[in-house]
RNA sequence: GCGAAAGUGGCGGAAUUGGUAGACGCGCAGGUCUCAGAAGCCUGUGGUCAUUAGACCAUGGGGGUUCGAUUCCCCCCUUUCGCACCA
């Protein structure tokens, strides 16, 4: 019988639904694993680079189900967002419609790739019973002060009708339509993520099982840095103004002072300049700048007319605005270095300000300052201050140490930490979201939907008719509401959530997720999590992973949660890309490929053009290989295995056809192995003779037939080696070279039954291992083969096998000989080998005498059982 | 600009602690089967020289440590990714 996928991939996704095999009692006893990919937003296509990431994760189920894991691998649907009323407007669909049939067609492709969820435990965030638990927690979150309502400069895409976090901007654009970000003065709802800044940068410390370049971006992203806030006072005014530096030991050379044209004492300090009409104008033209725009000025300032005094040196110091000051950090205002600063120092060549030298080098030359062509910054000891009064000679961190301990002893500032990190704004003037659970009452202000009211459901007869601000500010229905507390008539909240605050705890859910009664259950909760393996892609390095760490931390404090930390592992797999796009009429355009245009080629696709060309559209038009045609031609095992050989699975793959086809290959040879080996023990009568088979090396060197392998021990050793290899390799993720390791094994078999002098029974102990190891990469064939193979119950719950050391063993053992470093020859001799034995038989071979003879033997290093190096001269 | 990771055949990629570089697969070449093709199977496949045996060269470039370096150290080059006026 051929090998056909199509009857058995059926048969098997069919078989394991039945008996609901990966259903979890969450009550039950038993060695828990909670892993988890990322639950998709249901957009509708699920191409390969998709299919790496859940079976990659359903690799690993399988596997820690084998190895005795009570395992518990959910999944749910992120679908809330912008996508799904974008079609809306386009099609007239509703998003819920729009949404729920994606829901159902994504479901069919994890069940055609055979990847086993728990789909008793299933979510969709869009559901009210789902997303009632979103307000609840917005409830939670703002009786603890963590939900805010401000006015803001806030990132607003024109196109998408929106605020933006500003982990959604990406280059000054918005990460999803690319249009450049403005800025805006809004009144929004926000979390208080600042609050826990120290918390999530600490708590990146405990985090072992993460990859470092996530918490390396998390890290900066929360930017923690220490310094001090100085304050400086402008005599002609009598006021006080704050700076936060992170070089304070720098302040002797703070020449001159900058502050953000945004900063709150700019209309005093320039209230009496005779320029002041055109330092306003200024002003504003910066104001309505993108920042994008403001940074590629360049830099500009006007000088306000006003000095203040450098409370170290005395000096009066000019007062400055900058256009590259930032209100949103620190204090809006700094102190000039610009001996020491880059950025300070460009502002000082543009406007001619002093310039002073205030840090050495250790041990350097006194600089010539007119020799000075650029700001030079010491960090660490490399520094020494200078011209610095009291702190003179000091390395650069016992200079910061002692200068702040004057800046307290005089009360002009105090040692400071502040972030990068802002408040994660959430509100959304958009329909298809989690509506907030707020009310406008003109008696009693803002109050908040009690909680015996929620799900504030969104409604569902809204008509979509474009770009026209948020639907649901326009349903009467919905806005009018009476006030719960004064009974008087009152307006809802139309804003909805961003959707990653559905995203930040959903994990929880699955282990209650049908619970009406409660968010989660706490006790159930404390059994299950942390998640212990999550998975997912990088770019929610920073977005997804540092709100989930942050929600945790919140639910922690509420007592709901025992743990800080949501997911124990995390993993990032790489993308699939195929190089190369779609055009719009459907024909495929590869690196190298002529484009035609009326008829004439007009240029040959680079890979930075393409790169362009598609970044332009849609990072998904770099990953458009559709798995169905895929699945039909070869089978789901076939893109399963394919998919995990291509690459390192955090590695970025490119997708080959060609490749596909060797996959197949490779599961065809296993496929007619198997009908052999099953025709060979039929056909065999008897015991065969396995004595001869299994002679070791020392009993045929006895006879004289000289040192080689009993061919049966070599199968079994192969077949041990191999689940040592597979075993240590599914624990590091090196799916690439476990499957390498799996065909290395059934080339060995595949030789060993063509050989026919290996003992039918070796053959098909070792054929079943294989078939065990392979499961978790190619499950239906090897369920299949196992069940020809007699076995009852599924290959899946069975156990994983393990490997016997002292079968793994090499009766001989091949020593290397090298001269002076180079290979001279060999020798083989018995397991464990006895350095007499092996330099005996160095002596006796021929070649390596044609090396050594004549010479003088400087050395001989002997590397017990690998090799001896000789070095002659 | 700052930070991180990585450079190995025609390609994807292997190589416990420094110990036979190129596993496994793709591609390619030759053979076998066939009327023919596809598929399969077998053999070969880093480079140079050599009829062969074999020798030499080779892990981005240059240096160093070592009996021995893809692996460790220093300098340089390139690529990718992240952040980007964060004081």
């Amino acid at each position: 019988m051929p090998y056909e996928h199509k009857l058995i991939e059926e048969k098997w996704q069919n078989a394991w639904a039945d008996a609901k095999v990966a259903e979890v009692d969450v009550a039950a006893a038993g060695d828990k694993f909670y892993m988890l990919n990322m639950f998709p937003y249901p957009s509708g296509d699920l191409h390969v680079g998709h299919g790496r990431n859940y079976i990659l994760g359903d690799a690993l189920y399988r596997y820690f189900r084998m190895q005795g894991k009570v395992a518990l691998n959910p999944m749910g649907w992120d679908a809330f967002g912008l996508p799904a009323e974008n079609a809306a407007i386009k099609n007239g669909i509703h998003p819920g419609q729009w949404t729920r049939a994606n829901i159902e067609r994504e479901k069919k492709q994890f069940l055609r790739w055979g990847i086993l969820y728990d789909w008793s435990k299933e979510l969709a965030s869009c559901d009210p019973a789902y997303y009632r638990w979103n307000q609840w927690l917005f409830l939670k979150l703002y009786e603890r002060g963590l939900a805010y309502r401000g006015k803001a400069p806030v990132n607003w895409c024109p196109s998408d009708q929106t605020v933006l976090a500003n982990e959604q901007v990406i280059d000054g654009r918005c990460d999803r339509c690319s249009t450049i970000v403005v800025q805006r003065d809004l009144e929004q709802w926000f979390l208080k993520i600042t609050d826990y800044a120290d918390r999530l940068d600490f708590g990146l410390d405990t985090l072992e099982h993460w990859p470092e370049k996530v918490k390396l971006m998390q890290r900066n992203w929360i930017g923690r840095s220490v310094g001090a806030d100085v304050e400086f006072t402008v005599p002609s005014l009598g006021k006080v103004i704050r700076i936060f530096t992170t070089r304070p030991d720098t302040i002797y050379g703070a020449t001159f002072m900058v502050l953000a044209p945004e900063h709150p004492d700019v209309a005093t300090l320039i209230a009496d300049n005779p320029d002041r009409a055109e330092i306003e104008q200024w002003i504003t033209g910066v104001r309505n700048q993108s920042n994008l725009e403001r940074q590629e000025a360049g830099k500009e300032g006007r000088f306000t007319g006003k000095t203040a005094t450098n409370p170290f040196t005395n000096e009066q110091v000019p007062i400055w605005l900058g256009n590259f000051v930032l209100m949103q950090y620190g204090t809006g205002a700094i102190m000039a270095v610009p001996g020491h600063d880059q950025r300070d120092f460009e502002f000082a060549k543009q406007y001619n300000l002093p310039i002073r030298i205030v840090v050495m080098p250790a041990g350097g030359d006194e600089p010539k300052s007119d020799d000075l062509v650029e700001a030079f910054t010491f960090k660490d000891e490399s520094g020494v201050s200078v011209n610095s009064g009291p702190i003179s000679g000091l390395p650069v961190p016992k200079a910061i140490d002692r200068i702040i301990e004057i800046i307290e002893e005089r009360s002009i500032g105090k040692k400071m930490v502040r972030y990068r990190l802002r408040d994660w704004l959430i509100s959304r003037q958009r329909y298809w979201g989690t509506p907030i659970p707020m009310i406008y009452c003109d008696r009693d202000g803002i109050v908040p939907v009690p909680e015996e009211q929620l799900p504030v459901e969104l409604p569902l007869d809204v008509p979509f008719t474009g770009r026209e601000g948020n639907p649901l500010a326009k349903h009467e229905r919905f806005v009018n509401t009476t006030c719960p507390l004064c009974k008087g008539p009152a307006r809802r909240e139309t804003d909805t959530m961003d959707t990653f605050v559905d995203s930040s705890w959903y994990y929880a859910r699955f282990v209650s997720a049908n619970d009406s009664t409660k968010i989660f259950d706490s006790e159930l909760v404390n059994r299950w999590l942390p998640v212990d393996q999550y998975i997912g892609g990088i770019e929610h390095a920073i977005l997804h992973l540092l709100y989930a760490r942050f929600i945790c931390r919140t639910l922690y404090d509420m007592g709901l949660v025992g743990h800080e930390e949501p997911f124990t592992r995390l993993f990032n797999q790489g993308m699939i890309t195929k190089e190369g796009y779609r055009t719009a009429e459907g024909t495929w355009v590869g690196l190298g490929d002529v484009e035609w245009v009326d008829e004439k080629p007009v240029h040959r696709v680079t890979r930075k053009a393409l790169i362009a060309e598609t970044s332009k559209m849609s990072k998904s038009r770099l990953n458009v290989v559709p798995p169905d045609e895929l699945i039909d031609k070869y089978g789901a095992d076939t893109e399963r295995v394919y998919t995990l050989f291509i690459a390192p699975p955090e590695k970025e793959a490119e997708w080959s056809d060609d490749g596909v086809n060797g996959a197949h290959r490779f599961l065809n040879r296993v496929w007619n192995m198997g009908e052999q080996i099953l025709a060979l023990l039929y056909t065999s009568v008897g015991p065969p003779p396995s004595a001869a088979g299994v002679n070791t090396a020392r009993d045929q060197a006895a006879e004289g037939g000289g040192p080689t392998l009993g061919a049966s021990h070599a199968v079994i050793r192969k077949t041990h080696q191999t689940i040592d290899a597979v075993t240590r390799r599914f624990d590091r993720f090196e799916f690439n070279t476990a499957i390498s390791g799996l065909m290395e094994l059934s080339n060995a078999i595949g030789d060993a039954l063509a050989s026919g002098d290996v003992d039918p029974i070796v053959l098909r102990e070792s054929y079943t291992t294989l078939l065990k190891l392979l499961h978790p990469f190619a499950p239906h064939i090897t369920e299949e083969l196992w069940a020809m193979f007699g076995n009852e119950g599924f290959i899946l719950t069975s156990s994983w096998p393990k490997a016997d050391p002292a079968l793994m063993v090499e009766e001989v053992v091949t020593i290397v000989i090298q001269v002076n470093g180079k290979l001279r020859g060999q020798v083989e001799v018995p397991n464990p080998p006895e350095k007499d034995v092996v330099l005996a038989a160095i002596r006796a071979n021929a070649k390596v005498q044609q090396w050594i003879s004549g010479k003088e033997i400087v050395k001989e290093v002997y590397v017990p059982g690998k090799l001896v190096n000789i070095v002659v001269k």
